[in-house]
DNA sequence: TTCGTTGCAAACATTTTGCAGTTTC
DNA sequence: GAAACTGCAAAATGTTTGCAACGAA
């Protein structure tokens, strides 16, 4: 149950780094293209491979669904999120104080171990309500 | 744009009695197991297709993915769950009051339209802590 | 009689995996 | 040199769909 050593990988980095700068909490597939320019020998296995591994260390999350499509997000300070049913659009959506204490909160009265919340908000955003009335 | 008259179906109301009556939130595949034995002749497709338009209507409501797979409550009243990032495992986890104040908390400050949240702690639950420690 | 519903099998789409070659340390 | 990392293509898996038969109103 020894976990194995971890290299440095510019591959890795660039995930990274697409992910924390994009704000749309990306697909895997959509990081891939995104990659592609720039490093245009990367796989999507690859992004595959390191999407699954940081999100295994916590170092990223996974946010929802959408068309199957799992949405991920390099930001793992608590914040909520706001998902378009219709567009699939995710936004970060900070509405509520108390977020912070729920983790704690909950522990309390569990006998398991809390280890994070997550806090979606769905709906439709302004774009698609002003589309479809 | 005219949306279809619905029919009685047996099937479908089988599938939304093993959905209520299950406390597990399970898998479309899970339910297409426990029908099989009463209705021999059922189709994992028929599942996959009436959850889906239940869920479309509001009726379910698909409340996480562990595995890949989608996993669905019967139970659309606000309530928030557990789940067991180890064995997968999904509980109703009420531990907020103010829960019931978020949809128009978070209303007040947007312009889209919100229709629900769903709150999802995560963690490992008591059983798998004790396996694996 | 109409049209929603179903089973079946085939089609799809996303994600995972085996393997041989490459890179990091 | 050992072991992590990668690309590629193939495989696996959950889900969707086309179609002809069936069932409800």
């Amino acid at each position: 149950m020894t976990q194995k050593a971890r290299r440095y990988s510019r591959k890795r980095e660039a995930i990274r780094a697409v992910l924390n700068g994009a704000h749309c909490h990306p697909s895997a597939e959509w990081i891939y293209t995104q990659l592609k320019t720039e490093l245009p020998d990367i796989s999507l296995a690859t992004v595959y491979r390191n999407l699954g591994e940081m999100k295994q260390n916590g170092e990223i999350r996974s946010v929802a669904f959408f068309d199957g499509k799992e949405r991920f997000d390099g930001d793992v300070s608590r914040h909520s999120h706001f998902i378009c049913d219709c567009c699939g659009r995710i936004d970060d959506f900070d509405c509520v104080k108390h977020d912070g204490e729920l983790d704690s909160l909950a522990q309390e009265s569990f006998n398991g171990r809390i280890d994070f919340h997550t806090l979606v908000f769905h709906g439709v955003c302004h774009d698609c309500l002003l589309k479809h009335s």
